[in-house]
DNA sequence: CCTGGAGTTGTCCTA
DNA sequence: TTAGGACAACTCCAG
């Protein structure tokens, strides 16, 4: 009898944003066909909904794969406790980490807090993952139709049709997510450490989202992926690629041992920074009107398609905290509204490591000009030209930095800034020594303290 | 127990 | 034009 339980008493911080729900629509539809449209689905209590189920229709067994969030890991840790009271056998499973966070640790026996050393030496050197297991051949599903309230009940989809390109670019569930990673290993992989930083180019998995619904599990990934380059894992791609499943690895450990990451900046030297507030510019990076291009082009991006390039990801993170000196909570929530793929762990990990709060985070003095990384990462200017088509008749030389444009070019170009595309609304050398001159002070400061 | 090298993702200035 | 160094501070671990 598989069941699927919306849970209504996840705190209203962890709740599902707008992209995801449409998402979980998606993939629970899918889903269910897959189970001969057998799924209970039903939203409420998950411990009181399991409790009735068990004692109604007289289950002896419960199964389920582990969640790793923290206010996943005491529910469930009562829900196992209530199920083993009344008799029930219950087992859980790992369905979504290559290594348990428990297991792997430092000789001192405590957690990692560098991606290096806990990548190669603290994963690594642990046994492989365990192999993927075949779908069982013979399923036999119960199905007790007055007890499904079904997929509509959840009230998953908005009012509003504002993810027609999600559906046209995306396709949820089991089949697309083997889809996406048999493409993936058969033409990408190879060429991922090469191609991988190209936010023009479709070089990366794009699997983020089907990891985290658990339509495909990371241990199939790992090992498709190697597959497909004969275990060579010497493989500059392939090695690179495995990497950064150890970099959602990592972000899943570091939720676990310190499970107030997504509210609490991880290093306290930041408890005191002086974050402005400042809900016009925050509006303006939400909304892709900041007056920098690649800025702009990547809020875009993940507005209409519900995903970002993560090279983007990383220059207008470094831009909010950055040269707007906004607080890094006030990025990951517009992220978590707006990314299908939105996963407290990596979502929090990677916001204190753009922020310089985090772990194993980049260094203050790392401050992403987006003019650069342009130039660098979009030369030809492709990515800006498909988000911000205002500025499609621009030279490649201005598509980074209009402001410096001649008159005559942005006349030509029929670009007229401040009314068809917005004046920069930071000066970028000025907000940069800002920053740098607050993290100093900031510095200077949490040294003085006790 | 101590020490020294290395550590995802950058930028700017100077020689 | 381009390469190298400065920009911190801390974690991890091999020797």
């Amino acid at each position: 009898m598989p069941v699927y339980i919306l849970d209504e008493t996840c705190p209203n911080h962890f709740k599902l944003g707008s992209a995801s729900k449409w998402w979980l629509q998606q993939s629970l539809e899918k889903l269910n066909v897959s189970l001969e449209e057998k799924l209970h689905i039903q939203k409420g209590d998950p411990l009181a909904l399991l409790i009735d189920w068990v004692k109604q229709h007289k289950i002896t067994q419960v199964v389920w794969n582990r969640c790793y969030e923290p206010w996943q890991i005491s529910r469930d840790t009562k829900i196992k406790q209530v199920l083993i009271d009344l008799g029930i056998e219950v087992k859980s499973f790992n369905g979504h980490l290559l290594w348990e966070p428990w297991q792997v640790l430092k000789k001192d026996e405590t957690p990692y807090r560098v991606f290096t050393p806990y990548y190669r030496k603290g994963c690594l050197s642990k046994p492989a993952p365990r192999i993927p297991t075949p779908k069982p051949d013979n399923l036999s599903i119960q199905y007790v139709d007055e007890q499904n309230h079904g997929l509509a009940t959840l009230n998953l989809m908005p009012s509003i049709n504002w993810y027609q390109q999600m559906a046209e670019q995306w396709q949820p569930g089991e089949q697309g997510a083997a889809d996406r990673l048999a493409e993936f290993v058969s033409q990408k992989v190879n060429q991922y450490k090469a191609k991988r930083d190209f936010p023009d180019l479709e070089a990366t998995s794009g699997l983020g989202a089907h990891l985290h619904f658990g339509e495909i599990s990371v241990h199939q990934v790992w090992y498709s992926a190697i597959d497909a380059c004969n275990g060579n894992t010497e493989d500059p791609g392939l090695d690179c690629f495995l990497s950064e499943l150890g970099w959602r690895e990592f972000s899943h450990y570091l939720l676990y041992h310190f499970p107030t990451i997504p509210k609490e900046n991880f290093s306290p030297k930041f408890s005191h920074f002086p974050w402005r507030k400042d809900d016009q510019a925050l509006k303006a990076w939400q909304q892709g009107n900041t007056g920098i291009p690649m800025v702009d082009a990547g809020m875009r991006q993940l507005w209409q398609t519900g995903t970002m390039h993560n090279r983007v990801r990383m220059l207008v993170g470094s831009f909010l905290v950055k040269n707007l000196l906004i607080d890094w909570r006030s990025g990951e929530r517009w992220f978590w509204d707006c990314l299908l793929d939105a996963d407290l762990a990596a979502n929090s990990a990677s916001w204190q490591w753009v922020a310089g709060t985090g772990a194993d985070a980049a260094p203050y003095f790392r401050i992403f000009n987006p003019v650069t990384q342009g130039e660098k990462f979009d030369k030809s200017g492709d990515y800006v030209r498909s988000y911000c088509p205002e500025l499609s008749d621009l030279p490649d030389k201005y598509i980074h930095a209009p402001w410096d444009a001649p008159q005559e070019i942005l006349n030509q170009a029929k670009v007229v800034l401040g009314e068809n595309y917005p004046k920069p609304i930071v000066d970028l050398k000025a907000s940069r020594q800002r920053a740098l001159d607050a993290l100093q002070q900031n510095k200077a400061l949490s040294q003085s303290e006790p």
